[in-house]
DNA sequence: CTCTAAGTTGATAATTATTCTCATTTTATA
DNA sequence: TATAAAATGAGAATAATTATCAACTTAGAG
């Protein structure tokens, strides 16, 4: 990765943010110090510093939602390879919500687990064909 | 919400499926029952669906990514009131992972936790004017 | 029954977030 | 300092989802 004086605005804007803040709003930012910047400079620099693990991408699972029938509360676990969603129960929970609102006091309504791997199918046979994406 | 034999059929390709599909696959499902069917039609009812607790919709903070330079293992709280994301450390994570490898045997390589509610600064001051959305 | 208001549909345009393309410019190094 | 690789800006393209609107259904009151 070559220096460049764009990226290294993307990464202190960043850093000096502690509520992880979207595409959007960084480019607002970004405007006001170098207002030629593009959009897609910002995109291709934020999918770069995450690939180098030096930010990361928060988001679910990707592009589009899943829809569940299964209302109870309970995770999911994302195969990497296949894509498949899973699901898993969650007797963690109550423990789970009860330390976090404690660290934060927030008053926290619900959550979301996302678990990702390899699913049994992926790790028995070499599920090259299953593969998506 | 009145009855509609879309919204049913649509219902009972999620029940058949364990793993949570996308729209897009539902669709096309959807399309050799009835090849007149409109995807906004699939869309307005996935979301009255979730609205209605029947269904769940999985995804992470909606729309728009969020990118965070703490690259530490640890998870997020999003406000449901102004959206800001914020960091919650992570003390529980090992336990909860092979908790879940043992329930699955999958391997698990990694996983998000995102917990939402309303946060301090909403609490206390009634924060209506800086609601999101 | 049957009339009517509210709910739902299909078709398609619009929107939002993000990625792609490509000619030009910048960076690192031989 | 020449040059190959990397990065940029501008704008077009794509993908997922939502909005619009006239026509059709549904449910309940009479």
């Amino acid at each position: 990765m070559n220096y460049s004086r764009q990226r290294e605005i993307i990464l202190d804007i960043l850093k000096s943010n502690v509520v992880h803040p979207t595409a959007e709003y960084i480019y607002s930012i970004l405007k006001k110090e170098n207002p030629k910047i593009s959009l897609a400079t910002l995109y291709r620099n934020l999918n770069q510093l995450a690939e180098h693990g030096i930010i990361k991408k928060i988001d679910g699972l990707e592009p589009s939602s899943h829809y569940d029938h299964n209302t109870h509360a309970h995770y999911h676990f994302i195969c990497d390879n296949c894509k498949k969603v899973y699901d898993i129960s969650s007797k963690i929970a109550p423990e789970l919500v009860k330390r976090a609102e404690t660290e934060t006091n927030f008053k926290i309504i619900g959550h979301d687990i996302v678990f990702h791997g390899i699913c049994k199918d992926c790790q028995t046979q070499n599920n090259i064909e299953n593969r998506k994406k």
